[in-house]
DNA sequence: TATTATATTCGATATTTTCGATGATCACCC
DNA sequence: GGGTGATCATCGAAAATATCGAATATAATA
């Protein structure tokens, strides 16, 4: 079977992107007749129109569409093919893309970012912050290298690295009534008084769970849709929450009379990160998780 | 970022295939200078040495087995590509990677493939036969295009077309004083006396399920790994079982003396393809659904 | 009808790939 | 120890391919 060069996808990727022989000839560095001839040689070998050119303007058709999905996932492997080996010539260089949950970014990165940056200066990293489930997805789906997530999480297709443990704190605003800091009951708290954020985020599951809320009326039914919210209303003193040990100390608490407390009992959510099961790079990705943890831990 | 070109995949595939040079030369139809420095190029684009070389022997480093895999996911991405591009041309030629559970293959396929050889000629059909868990598995890593297997069944990550329900049959020797086909009551019957497939085959499942087999001691705690094992059981009147519908006038069931009898409460499992999410032939994919569903119907 | 913005065609040139012959290295054997 | 054969690397010439820039073609626009 004659298969397609990686100039002629590249190429094609291009076209589809600009939808402009000329602009998209000019983000490939060659000239416009250059480029419009391989995109010719593609479609006579693959025998189908994929596009449909007038002077004015050019279409993608239907098939050139479905091949242009192709296409792109082929580039897509095949630079993860220079990563590849670009991480065993020298691991932790080059790009990474890593997606971190939302309790977690504004806490740790501040700390991750420095050290790795000292640690590993070749190391590019892109950030992208969503839900578990989101990142999940987009690491199956290739769009990400490696998550930084909290477990427990139910969650297939990867392999794990658990880097430490993160306490549960209560917080509530300095001298609320609505709890004793030093002598908590939650299960006997007014309804609607125990804060969360909103469901899909693993931090609502982690403390109901870690903490042992069994009595889920005493969770309101407001829920905050990011910790900024959440600390937020507990400063308006609407109840109280449980926020990861990580915030401790953080920007986000400074200017709040929000006060954190320990919990008795060892309630903790565990940090750690995943990786497509047998990515070729999971040992690279083990040694960033080794830095990662010595920034938790601090 | 400078890509590999597919040249050189291909002739690093065949490479670390024929551990080889000269072979592996020929095997591409070139010589083995100009395969040699094919090698040696990417390599050095790479920045990694992928092959010792001895005068003896070659052997594939570390680096190069990973490369060589990932090189591999981008071969086979290309020629879903070129594909890709061909069953949009003409849906339905060239090969098709079909996978199919033993409680299907023997009784749908030799119905489907004549029809199928007639309606689509130019298809090239290769067949795998395995459980619905492993060829769910090979369907999402790309060893296999399209899959025909029975529901329910939990399955992620693909997408699926129901075609026709098949309904399972009470089979038992004839004269046999195990159960009275004409009035059975199954969690009446002794225990050990139903016999099904072993762990592992949906069928198994399906039947428990559909057939409503509560008292799970009727069950026998001895399995047959398949379904000639099954029949074999049966017609020595070691116990009674269910088969699909479509076994129903097999070449198994001939010069035996088990009997077939349809069951009260429309008791069935469901027939239907699935197919990776999101690929660009699934529209292909549902008219060969067709056709199988017509096969099935017959 | 002239202008503009576009894609294609064409001939010359540059680059890359390939080939076949030769060279170098190593294991093996007498 | 020297010959032999198998192997991969190297080299220079030839072939194939890609690229460029200029000229050309086409259709919308003014």
């Amino acid at each position: 079977m004659k298969l397609p060069t990686t100039k002629q996808l590249r190429y094609f990727a291009a076209l589809v992107e600009h939808q402009h022989f000329g602009q998209a000839a000019q983000a490939c560095f060659v000239s416009q007749s250059a480029f419009s001839s391989a995109i010719r040689e593609l479609e006579s070998q693959l025998e189908v129109q994929l596009v449909d050119r007038t002077n004015r303007q050019v279409t993608i058709t239907a098939v050139g569409q479905e091949v242009a999905t192709q296409a792109r996932l082929c580039l897509r492997d095949l630079e993860d093919l220079v990563n590849v080996a670009r991480s065993q010539r020298e691991p932790l260089t080059g790009p990474l893309r890593l997606g971190v949950i939302p309790t977690i970014a504004p806490f740790l990165l501040p700390k991750i970012l420095p050290s790795a940056r000292k640690a590993f200066p070749k190391l590019k990293l892109f950030l992208r912050e969503d839900t578990t489930e989101a990142l999940h997805d987009q690491l199956i789906a290739g769009d990400l290298d490696l998550i930084l997530i909290a477990f427990p999480y139910e969650i297939r297709r990867v392999e794990i690295k658990r880097l430490f443990k993160d306490p549960f704190l209560l917080a509530c605003r300095q001298g609320t009534k609505l709890v004793d800091p030093k002598n908590y009951r939650f299960n006997r708290l007014n309804a609607d008084s125990v804060l969360l954020l909103e469901d899909g985020h693993c931090l609502r599951e982690h403390a109901i769970d870690a903490c042992r809320l069994r009595n889920m009326e005493t969770v309101s039914r407001f829920a905050a849709s990011s910790l900024l919210t959440l600390v937020e209303m507990v400063d308006a003193d609407l109840g109280v929450t449980f926020l990861p040990g990580m915030a401790e100390g953080s920007a986000m608490l400074r200017n709040t009379r929000v006060k954190t407390y320990s919990l008795t009992g060892g309630s903790h959510r565990e940090i750690g990160l995943a990786w497509r099961k047998g990515s070729a790079r999971g040992e690279e990705f083990g040694r960033l998780g080794e830095l990662i943890a010595a920034c938790g831990a601090k």
